[in-house]
DNA sequence: ATTGACTATGTTTACGTAAACATATGGACC
DNA sequence: GGTCCATATGTTTACGTAAACATAGTCAAT
């Protein structure tokens, strides 16, 4: 049909138009580019990315070239080809929390002005989940995961080990990091807060939390919590932890309960502020006084409470922060001696007293 | 230094288990897998795809070699040579504002359902930051990208045809989609509301907006407001957007101002749930009697309302669920004809007649 | 026995890019 | 006037996978 030999200028670029047109489905690459300004591919890569030395002229020709045909790189192939990707992949338990959302607005944050991506995944607090996951987002060859907390299967772990990406586990430090954590001693806070309500002339306390058992987090700081009421010499009346996830209705339907029963408590300690808020509710809206009534503390610090009549005592934690310093740890340049070490970052928490307790 | 020949199978095989050590720090492939099973690259594929005939013998033989040398597949060598990927691209304005955490956590459940994985990035309300993150995941080669709303540059209209890409646009359906819209009519919204507020016989209206001039849907519900008021021979007293973002502290700020002012009026109109809360609260802590004193009204029946003393009125909005199809419109299986034409497809919302007026 | 369909596997190639290596031009330096 | 170095570009190759095509055995129907 065509010509039996193509030699002149113009039949090749005839001949590249026509290509050009046929797969005008596809995606322009770089040798489209190339055949356009009149380079090689390896030139149009080195504008691209700008590595070696490019003239002025053949960088500009590159560039409207580029611009002319609409073109946009294939990072699989730069991937494939360069064996890494500017890809940081994110598992968290939920979205649902304002706290997973201020961490992955700090990762985000962090990754993007690095030029990085975040890729990720919801584990619904499920182990299995998680390693299904973790799994799935290596796949990507991906240069750093975050995980939350420090409590991961075996397999998760082997995954990791294998694939050689870097780690960042966060929120948690009461334990030992595969890589760095970077968190607060979650132990700590409640203990710290147990303190203040000590001393605060409360004895009678009863706890409200959700997620039962799979919010290991939430387990721990119960535990601080404990340990510091029994050095007291105290315990607590009544462990309440709902299956659902949390919420300021769970709180306020919790308390509710609680405060209807006869061995009433003195104290609320709630998991979360969510929960707290929604004791507060319920007082608020039943006439029951804070803190004589019944005192109440709280975990996280989020901003509503702010807007609250009666301001909740709690434990701000930086959870921007968090995931901030995390994909800052896992996009940036890297000393790889920290890589493998196992080492916490401790971004610590402070206590907000408020009018609850 | 090593045999100048190698002809034994024993030798190709120590060969091979040299190649492989050397290079332990890079992961297995698929031929790594191969030669441990004794087949060929591609019925290793064929395992692994569950594509092609293959034997129990072979199959279990590969799952086992696969598993030994923990071979993770390589996704961008896969999307490379087979030209797509289970990617959904998603472009959202912020993550500090539930309705886009609804909307993500949707997309995720049903794109992660169909085996695909959400990559994301963040806009800030910000058409350049749109426009960059758009040209940044399409190098990706995603299947599918979701933007927020109906208003989009040029530039991103243009890349997003020139890639071939499927669409879905969200929250908003007032306007011409570039291929296929889920959401709700927000000028709807903002006339059922008024007319509710009319018709409980308040008249002397303010409006409470935050994100100025940038939250084009919150401008579309005010419109929407605003028409309807005129309608009826009244207008608004006074527009108050801030340029911050979103939250019940700011909500609880501009009311307190609003309620101070001289020229009071007898309803408050905000822009979204978070704001109208902060007023209620505003009110509760300063005795303030809700509807009689100053009405409200809300959108997103959002689940926390159920918490507080007074129930909010407001529009109850299916923001999961529109993350949710729109998720399983990019990621299922298509009939082409529908992915080209605009077209709508309205999820609705209803009021929700709660205390405040 | 021959055909044809089905099953099971292998070989070759291309996806688009960047690393590695090669080439060529133009000065500066002695 | 040759050597060296900085600049500027090209050529070849490999990354790991799946599509396309090729091969070969088994078995039922002729």
């Amino acid at each position: 049909m065509s010509s039996d030999s193509i030699t002149t200028f113009a039949d090749l670029r005839m001949n590249w138009t026509l290509t050009l047109t046929d797969r005008r489905t596809v995606r322009p690459t770089m040798d489209d580019v190339a055949h356009l300004a009149g380079v090689s591919q390896m030139t149009v890569s080195r504008v691209m990315n700008g590595k070696g030395y490019i003239s002025g002229d053949v960088r500009s020709r590159v560039e409207t070239a580029a611009k002319e045909i609409g073109y946009v790189q294939n990072r699989l192939a730069r991937g494939l080809r360069s064996e890494k990707t500017p890809l940081i992949a994110v598992v968290l338990p939920t979205l649902g929390n304002t706290v997973f959302t201020d961490v992955l607005s700090g990762i985000t944050d962090a990754v993007t002005k690095l030029d990085f991506q975040p890729v990720f995944g919801l584990s619904e607090y499920s182990e299995d989940r998680e390693d299904a996951l973790v799994h799935d987002l290596l796949s990507w060859r991906p240069t750093g995961i975050v995980l939350a907390g420090l409590e991961h299967s075996e397999a998760t772990r082997q995954a990791i080990r294998a694939s050689g990406v870097r780690v960042a586990e966060i929120m948690d430090i009461d334990g030992t990091p595969i890589s760095v954590a970077f968190g607060l001693s979650q132990i700590a806070a409640g203990q710290v807060t147990a303190k203040h309500m000590l001393a605060k002339g409360h004895r009678r306390f009863a706890y409200v939390g959700s997620q039962r058992g799979r919010d290991i987090r939430a387990g721990k700081r119960l535990e601080g919590f404990r340990q510091t009421l029994r050095e007291a010499g105290t315990t607590l009346l009544s462990e309440n932890s709902c299956a659902q996830s949390s919420s300021m209705v769970l709180g306020r339907r919790m308390t509710a309960e609680i405060l209807a029963r006869p061995d009433r408590p003195d104290a609320i300690y709630y998991s979360n502020d969510d929960l707290a808020a929604g004791g507060i509710m319920h007082c608020l809206a039943n006439g029951i006084a804070i803190p004589d009534d019944i005192a109440m503390a709280g975990f996280n610090g989020l901003p509503f409470l702010d807007a609250l009549p009666i301001k909740l005592t709690t434990i701000a934690t930086p959870r921007y922060e968090i995931g901030r310093q995390a994909g800052q740890f896992l996009a940036g340049p890297h000393q790889e001696t920290t890589i493998s070490s196992s080492q916490s970052v401790d971004l610590g928490f402070h206590l907000i007293p408020g009018e609850t307790c």
